[in-house]
DNA sequence: GCCGAAGTAGACAGGTTTGTCTACAATGGG
DNA sequence: CCCATTGTAGACAAACCTGTCTACTTCGGC
């Protein structure tokens, strides 16, 4: 009955690919410009497979935002903390994203510019999605009071940094000037 | 020959039609959720008059851009002027904009975004957006050395809460994080 | 008054989109 | 060992996309 629980290994794997796929293909070329089509044939399986597993474009978005939810997060806190955990690990936490190839800028700030009228969710999605982001600054800020609100401006900007690397490019400009905000912020 | 020269009144009311309606319906539904026949249906042409004006969806949305962005920056270096022209006029004019009902970001971010492989010259549209936005910024701050540098600074602030406040339900956070970040830059 | 530019209505081509359908094979747990 | 689940291949529907085409009208400048 629950197909958590039924799920065989071999069923997992597809599953699995469908969603890799969608995740390496929905970030790197949109969502709409990603057809489903596109995803069936690079992920090797059949229609019928896919729409078992997501009854449709607008399910597989969903678990697409969430996968990408759980990943990023994990890596952000886990690379924070590799950088030692200080304030300094945010702007060399960010250095090490905004200098990956294949970077493209937030998954979810992407996804609210182009889908917020088709499919409604994706504000509170990405809300969730920031919010665990301020969460895991806050762990690396000194232990002022209204610490939190010291890392949601923090976020806020690094978003900046986050859309304007997108577009130049170099990273270069937006890590310095994200770093200024950052000292800044701190000194006072 | 030249049909800036040629062009009657009533053949600019077709062009200007086309135009206003493209950019209600990118800036609010986006580029590739809009098609061709609804501009044309909304803006009372037919698709031959339209295919005169614009030869291709690309070219239309290059000319979107190119309105967006002329019609943009006035408004905003207006308005900064309106509010005195200070520092403070940033969020006060950055308030005005979030708080208008149709607010949905950037257009240059989304497009961005959306486009980046379908237009490629789409990032430099973007860049020379924000350029003229860093100018018309450094025209209110204090004339301290580095004023340029200071405005980029302040531009990627703007850029975080522009997106931060799409997908918020009210844009207060995003602009007093933005007044936090301004006030604690110009300390210094 | 003629001619070119710009307008109208609407059919059409060729491609892409999401999603459903039939028919059949492999496989693993009760 | 049987049967539900999951997989395979591929045709199909219905809508939507961009862009072209024919055929006719309106209007302003030379």
């Amino acid at each position: 009955m629950n197909p958590e629980k039924h799920a065989t290994h071999t069923s997992l794997a597809a599953r699995d690919r469908i969603l890799r796929t969608a995740h390496a293909l929905f970030y790197r070329d949109g969502v709409r410009a990603t057809g489903i089509d596109r995803i069936i044939a690079e992920s090797g399986v059949t229609k019928v497979t896919f729409y078992r597993h997501f009854s449709s474009k607008n399910n597989l978005v969903r678990a697409y935002l969430d996968y990408r939810h759980r990943e990023w997060i994990s890596w952000f806190s886990d690379t924070l903390a590799r950088y030692g955990g200080c304030p300094d690990a945010i702007v060399l936490t960010m250095e090490e994203w905004l200098r990956t190839p294949s970077y493209r800028g937030c998954a979810f700030i992407n996804s609210v510019g182009e889908l917020s009228d088709a499919l409604p969710e994706v504000a509170q999605i990405a809300r969730n999605h920031k919010e665990a982001m301020i969460a895991a600054i806050a762990l690396v800020l000194p232990a002022v009071h209204q610490r939190v609100e010291l890392a949601r401006t923090v976020a806020l900007a690094m978003d900046g940094a986050i859309v304007r690397a997108q577009f130049d490019d170099t990273p270069d400009f937006a890590l310095n000037a994200l770093k200024r905000i950052i000292k800044s912020l701190l000194i006072e």
